[in-house]
RNA sequence: GUAAAACACUG
């Protein structure tokens, strides 16, 4: 199994796809078992491959050959899902995953909430992720900003707040887009005023407010018709160098 | 011999 793994992977990598497919069966023909390991690879480039629908395929194959999938095979089919929009099917996995008495790792929750981000249910996103913390696991980055990002998206903005607020106490390093985000979000539900406050203290953290974050502060401000303020930051957009739009 | 991933206004 070591070696069909191996040809698999191969083939499937340099763009053989349908030679990996052929080793597949060839090896199955032949009496040969694959385990687990080779089910998750397989999966796993065929997701890379583009050839999404065959990841459900291989995914169907495994029990079939008395095989139990484990979390990362759950991990790989929730990507695909999330990828071809099966929106449903990705966000019911994790929990299906939990229910077979799998213990999501680290990596498992991350990959769960980019997912469901992805599929626009941050809302259960945010649900995983407080699952996470509360298990003790700490949140790369990206994870952070994937969240953030996807509740500004779904107009959640005391969930995104929330989120932010952990980011910072874990000493993240958000970037600029974070911000404009963020403040692009506060505008569009009408809390100018916090939009001023994440502005300001992006001046204080040293990060430097680009045409974007400006045109998002601008945005904001033109929709709660703060007309002074508007014109204030016009000036400052032109004082910067900024386009306006 | 098997892990993933993101980002910004307006239009």
């Amino acid at each position: 199994a070591v070696v069909y793994t191996s040809l698999i992977k191969n083939f499937i990598r340099w763009g053989r796809t349908h030679s990996g497919h052929e080793i597949y069966k060839d090896m199955v023909q032949r009496g040969c078992s694959p385990d687990i390991i080779l089910y998750n690879v397989y999966m796993d480039c065929s997701l890379r491959a583009g050839e999404i629908d065959k990841v459900h395929d291989i995914f169907m194959e495994i029990k079939k050959h008395g095989c139990v999938p484990d979390a990362r095979s759950y991990s790989i089919l929730m990507r695909g899902h999330s990828k071809s929009g099966n929106i449903c099917a990705a966000s019911a996995l994790f929990y299906t995953t939990k229910n077979q008495g799998y213990e999501p790792n680290a990596l498992a929750f991350s990959i769960a909430i980019d997912c469901l981000c992805k599929s626009r249910k941050a809302y259960e996103g945010y649900q995983v992720f407080e699952e996470m913390r509360a298990k003790g696991h700490s949140p790369a980055l990206v994870t952070y900003v994937v969240l953030i990002n996807g509740l500004v998206k779904e107009l959640q903005l005391d969930k995104a707040y929330s989120v932010f607020k952990q980011a910072k106490t874990q000493d993240m390093l958000l970037n600029m887009a974070v911000y404009s985000n963020l403040i692009n979000g506060l505008g569009k539900v009408g809390r100018i005023n916090e939009a001023f406050l994440v502005m300001e203290e992006t001046v204080q953290k040293g990060l430097i407010p680009n045409m974007h974050t400006l045109n998002c502060l601008l945005g904001a401000l033109v929709k709660s018709q703060e007309i002074n303020k508007a014109l204030e930051c016009f000036q400052s957009m032109q004082d910067s160098k900024c386009t306006a739009n």
